[in-house]
DNA sequence: GTCTATAATACGATAGAC
DNA sequence: GTCTATCGTATTATAGAC
């Protein structure tokens, strides 16, 4: 077993977190490479760019949504499947409230300025419309398109509001409701 | 009638404009100045600091959504109030698609980093709440609370959605159904 | 592969002439 | 009040020794 260096691990944590926190154009490349315990000039013999960084780190990011999503297909009835994903915004309540939504933040803020990287931020929120909307399209809604883009813009929307407010309580509070909401939708057709 | 330079005015009404469009920290002293046709050094006869310019922004945007909601206020039903309210996004659908809601993008960016200016801008975001909910509360509800906060962040979540998207029509969609729903909404008490 | 030193640039802010 | 020139600093990125 070789053990290579973890650097570029450490690298990807550290512009992952630092990223959610601060921002991408406020994280500086020496931020990322204090936090890493990697000297600045190293950083870039793992990445060109720091666009590269991010490009990986929303890579990441993209990995863990759809292991996430592939967990939640694990239940059979897609109702199920809906309101086990609502647990993935109900444990990050603190962080949340504290620095917003990793995906939907960044794509804000990279959406400011037109760019492959923004383009790459934005495909995480489609593909997740994609996979909520696919499961309310089994539950036999014909508008299982309005339904996904109703569930999205309640999860990014209470996002937005929990963190201006500083207050998890409003993403407790949008959690249940969509939950309840989930629980009592009539699973045939519109309606 | 003292004709006094309109500068100020004009470097006020780019910085709103750049800000929305670019973000506060991307928009540059110069950029502002440029589209002002004002040179860089007299941007600070009128503003003392960058945060200066960004914090008059907010109060404008404040005085703005201050009228916007009297003008509703002129409504006797607070039904119709939180109707005529949805006119706001509705009417700037392409430029929510495009650049994203002006006041919860900058939020989102400010908050990242806790400041005086981030509190400044969360109050528009805190406002609106409030004016919302007081609504909510007139028309005899007792969950007027959660019925602000699931009115707001539909607002908010439409807006990321429909910028990630690029799609204005997220914002014709969630609009038609928030009216929907405001209509068949029982008057008094909860459910 | 690793690290120090530094180049190149961008930007907020100021000095000072007019 | 207005404007040019420029300072000081932060940041991305590279050069080059080890």
């Amino acid at each position: 077993m070789v053990r290579v260096s973890d650097k570029r691990e450490r690298l990807l944590g550290a512009a992952r977190d630092l990223i959610h926190r601060h921002g991408f154009k406020p994280t500086t490349l020496a931020d990322i490479a204090r936090a890493s315990d990697v000297p600045l000039g190293n950083v870039y013999y793992y990445f060109k760019t720091k666009d590269d960084i991010a490009a990986a780190v929303i890579h990441g990011r993209d990995a863990e949504l759809r292991a996430f999503m592939e967990g939640c297909q694990r239940k059979t009835d897609p109702r199920e499947r809906l309101i086990a994903y609502l647990e993935m915004p109900a444990t990050s309540r603190e962080a949340i409230a504290a620095y917003g939504c990793p995906v939907g933040s960044l794509c804000q803020e990279l959406d400011k300025d037109p760019s492959p990287l923004a383009q790459q931020a934005n495909t995480l929120l489609a593909t997740q419309l994609g996979w909520v909307t696919e499961q309310f399209r089994a539950m036999g809604r014909n508008d299982a398109e309005d339904l996904g883009v109703q569930l999205m813009t309640s999860l990014q929307g209470m996002s937005v509001l929990a963190n201006a407010l500083a207050d998890p309580t409003v993403v407790d509070r949008e959690v249940a409701r969509l939950r309840a909401w989930l629980t009592t939708l009539s699973p045939i057709g519109e309606i």
